[in-house]
DNA sequence: AGCACGCCGACT
DNA sequence: GTCGGCGTGCTC
């Protein structure tokens, strides 16, 4: 037996404040396991509660440190991990009061420098481990149990008949059976007369109400607590209230642990068909011979159009075998052509060869113009480490939007390929779990979750379109970027990591530049490599860019949202039978509505924002969505506040893209890709196979058009209005901009035909534009670092932001005070705090949002020494936090909004 | 986090 | 007395 890695450290560290917030568990001198070990001491699955809790291990079971097992708490069941071994009980737990062990779900599944990984991970994002594991986990894997009530539907009906007699009595005598009295009432659809509201009070009618309008009367308490608009309080007293009379029975549901799917399968036992047996039956071992002797039992009661009867009785005589099989819900995507090695130019071979030449640990920064082959290069620096018996981790922003990318990888790698994302099913989630566990899947395309893929022999990391935010979790925890967390495991896996973008983020491009002008051969002790592909493949060009300045278009009377130039264009490009991008910055059809006479604006209830207007297609409802919250409703007819009848649009989306260029261009047929429209499973797939296969012109989309795509009838692209993106509070936003739009640009001239691009906006002069208009990534970066440099920001500095939101405007603003000037007393160096400052929308979703930034000069050390100055003093701060306040640490954030 | 429990003021 | 609101403390 091994003690794992963080166990060990767990025993070691006087701050062991990274697995629970409160060190003062240490209390006991951990043993080296042995066969005797009566009690272990468990992490429950509840980052709240602060404290190992101790468990008596029952005889028939054997536990190891790491396992995950499921106990009983309080009142439910809960998953945890089994962390270390006690000998005997603390002096303050009494042997009576210790429950036992139900089960261990998983046992010694994750190797010594996976948990290192995962310790890591809770130590630096200012998490416990608890949330570091459940984001590692399958989701559901560590399920806790539920408490439901149910109401026996079935009995109330049958004495309905004898209430339906005793129904008068209700009305005089109130002492007349409850529930049938009840019963009645419900059935009747008539409410309870109001001499007898001492039956039962408003909540526990409603619990009743929606018990009985369910089909098996069967509802989770959270699932009523969140029907019934009621304190927590009266609802729990109802519950008890309606069990003493015998209303209702509550029960515990056991967790769902995500058991893996089983099925029966049949097996062939026999060479030749035996004599004795029937017609049926030898039909039945004929189908099953056809198919390669090896069935799933539905299959071959299907096939061979027989009952399992006759294949039971196969079984009985040893024919045939039935086994209980696991069945793997792994998606079954059509199969693609046979892909092979592609010819290399001279960057891609270098860079090939430069990863080839790497022997462990080493981070990459492959600089590829768009359109450059990258995906190849990672192609072919992945098949040797296959053939080595090791495995591959490739990371997407989104793999939905990458359809193209798995395709190669499948039709390159075969069946060794799995996708892991959170848009898989949680069946097929912890299906590709374990088989990445057993190290059957070799190739692992993912989204950022999928650094934690739990492959035993890791061989390389692939982070493609490394700059790309999506990489960056902001809204749970904890809030771990992708990138760091994959530099981290490729050191502890020692395997190279490789990074790649066309428009690398400024981290990316400062870690690497002490190698970049010399990148080959590596520099002696330097584990950092910049490798460039400054062409495109087949030598083809960049597209040029054409700067449109809105302004002059107004000047010169055209009113279109198309500029002349982009007018022109289109038409070439439909003459010549080329295809084009529209790239607009938001969804919808417009962003705000206002009254032409009073100037009213449209705003959602919910939040601080003006509702967008959505506009699909003639006789479809107009409708007005926020973008925050999802809040819809119909555009009214009039103005709620001087009923007037006529609305002004303002800002263009998509959808009002679309509308314009049907009106101006109606020759040109063009799709719509965005969120909205590509909202079904699949639909990105099938709405790019569309336009790859000609049937549009056009295709208008958001962002996602910035990823993945590549279409090699694409010539034109068209940026709609550069300027949504140019101007944001946040620092990172001239960085964004540049990406996006570079990204965009680059779409075109993919295939054969050159392309161009139209960069439509009213501020031709600003920095980010230019650099886009000459393909120029060094100079904006390096006038972009310097700003970077002179305020401390990332990469130079670092950040770490708190937010508050809470549904109590004036407690959010004091906590965000309170809690701001406790900063001020952080003993971190240099440290500055920026606010408290309310969000830039402070509402949403009825809840109002403040935050404080917290900046320090410098990096973070490989120790973590800042962080863990705040460490130490982060449950001081949290405790300033009331209740109705919820509060997120956030290291290294990234949107500012 | 759930959940239980106790206290308090408001109302039949 | 009962109901609803609220704070506090515990879960092996």
């Amino acid at each position: 037996m091994t003690s794992l890695t963080i166990f060990d450290q767990i025993q070691q560290r006087q701050d062991s404040s990274f697995l629970v917030a409160e060190p003062s568990f240490f209390y006991q001198i951990n043993t080296p396991p042995s066969n005797k070990e009566k009690w272990i001491e468990v992490l429950v699955n509840r980052p709240e509660v602060k404290k190992l809790y101790t468990y008596r291990i029952p005889s028939d079971l054997s536990i190891q440190l790491g396992d995950i097992v499921s106990v009983p708490f309080g009142s439910q069941t809960l998953g945890g991990i089994a962390i270390r071994y006690l000998e005997r009980l603390p002096e303050d737990l009494n042997a009576n009061d210790i429950k036992d062990v139900e089960n261990s779900i998983a046992s010694n599944f994750f190797t010594d420098s996976y948990w290192q990984l995962l310790g890591k991970v809770a130590e630096y994002y200012l998490t416990d481990l608890v949330t570091v594991i459940n984001a590692a986990l399958p989701p559901g894997l560590l399920e806790n149990s539920q408490r439901r009530i149910y109401l026996d539907r079935y009995t109330i009906p049958k004495k309905f008949a004898i209430v339906r007699k005793l129904l008068i009595f209700v009305k005089y005598r109130d002492k007349l059976s409850l529930p049938l009295a009840f019963a009645c009432c419900i059935y009747k659809q008539q409410t309870i007369p109001d001499g007898y509201s001492n039956f039962c009070n408003l909540v526990e009618r409603q619990i009743i109400e929606l018990l009985y309008s369910q089909k098996n009367g069967n509802y989770s308490i959270k699932h009523i607590c969140r029907q019934i608009k009621a304190s927590n309080r009266s609802i729990e007293r109802a519950i008890h209230q309606l069990g003493k009379r015998g209303w209702i029975e509550s029960y515990l549901e056991p967790p769902q642990n995500a058991a893996p799917k089983t099925q029966k399968a049949v097996t062939l036992l026999i060479e030749n068909t035996p004599i004795d047996i029937t017609k049926r039956q030898r039909e039945v071992l004929d189908t099953l011979r056809n198919k390669g002797g090896e069935l799933w039992l539905g299959e071959l009661v299907e096939l061979a159009k027989t009952s399992s009867s006759v294949i039971n009785s196969l079984a009985d005589r040893g024919y045939v075998n039935i086994e209980e099989r696991e069945r793997l819900r792994l998606l079954v995507e059509k199969p693609t052509e046979k892909d092979d090695n592609k010819q290399l130019n001279q960057y891609q071979t270098k860079a090939l060869e430069t990863i080839q030449n790497l022997a462990g640990y080493a981070q990459i920064l492959l600089h590829g113009i768009t359109g450059s082959g990258k995906t190849e290069v990672y192609l072919q620096a992945i098949a040797p480490i296959l053939t080595a018996g090791k495995s591959a981790l490739v990371l997407v922003p989104e793999i939905g939007l990458t359809p193209q990318l798995t395709d190669r990888f499948r039709a390159r790698f075969g069946d060794r390929v799995c996708v892991y994302h959170s848009a898989l099913s949680d069946g097929e989630r912890y299906d590709t779990w374990r088989q990445m566990l057993t190290g059957e899947a070799r190739v692992i395309i993912g989204t950022r979750s999928a650094i934690f893929a739990p492959l035993p022999k890791l061989g390389l990391i692939v982070l493609d379109e490394e700059h790309d935010s999506s990489f960056k979790q902001t809204q749970l925890l904890p809030t771990y970027h992708a990138r760091t967390v994959a530099q981290w495991r490729a050191e502890l896996a020692d395997c190279p990591l490789i990074l790649g973008s066309a428009t690398p983020s400024l981290e990316a491009w400062v870690n690497s530049r002490s190698n970049r002008f010399n990148d080959f051969p590596p520099l002696e002790n330097s584990d950092s490599h910049y490798l460039s592909l400054p062409e495109r493949i087949a030598s083809r060009p960049l597209p040029p860019v054409e700067i449109v300045d809105l302004r002059q278009e107004l000047k010169a009377g055209n009113r279109s949202i198309f500029s002349r130039s982009l007018k022109a264009a289109l038409l070439e490009m439909k003459a010549k039978g080329q295809q084009g991008i529209l790239f607009v910055s938001r969804r919808g059809h417009s962003t705000f509505v206002s009254c032409r006479s009073c100037g009213y604006v449209m705003e959602c209830p919910h939040c601080d924002v003006s509702l967008s207007y959505h506009y699909t297609h003639e006789g479809a409802a107009e409708l007005l969505r926020c973008h925050y919250c999802g809040h819809t409703s119909r555009q009214p007819s009039s103005c709620p506040d001087c009923d007037s009848l006529y609305f002004k649009f303002f800002g263009s989306g998509t959808q009002r893209v679309v509308q314009e260029l049907e009106k101006e261009f109606p020759s040109l047929r063009s799709i719509r890709f965005d969120s909205d429209t590509t909202r079904t499973k699949g639909s990105h797939r099938e709405i790019l196979e569309r336009f790859g296969r000609g049937e549009a012109d056009i295709l208008i989309g958001t962002q996602m058009l910035t990823k993945g795509i590549d279409l090699a009838g694409v010539t034109l692209v068209g940026i709609m209005a550069a300027d949504g993106s140019l101007y944001h509070s946040d620092y990172r936003s001239a960085e964004r901009a540049f990406q996006t739009l570079t990204q965009v640009a680059g779409r075109a001239g993919r295939g054969e035909e050159v392309g161009r691009v139209i960069l439509q906006t009213y501020a031709p002069e600003h920095p980010v534009v230019r650099a886009v208009q000459y393909h120029d990534y060094q100079s904006f970066v390096e006038t972009e670092l310097e700003d970077r440099e002179a305020l401390s920001y990332p990469p130079y500095g670092s950040l770490v932001s708190i937010r508050l939101s809470s549904r109590d405007e004036t407690e959010v603003a004091s906590t965000a005070k309170a809690i701001a000037d406790a900063c001020l007393d952080l003993p971190t160096p240099n440290l500055e705090v920026l606010g408290p400052a309310p969000a830039s929308i402070v509402r949403v979703a009825d809840r109002y949002r403040w935050q404080i930034l917290l900046k320090w000069n410098g990096e973070k050390d490989n120790n973590f020494t800042d962080l863990s100055h705040l460490r130490l003093d982060w449950e001081r701060l949290r405790r300033l936090c009331p209740r109705s306040v919820s509060m997120l640490i956030d290291v290294d954030p990234i949107g500012m909004d």
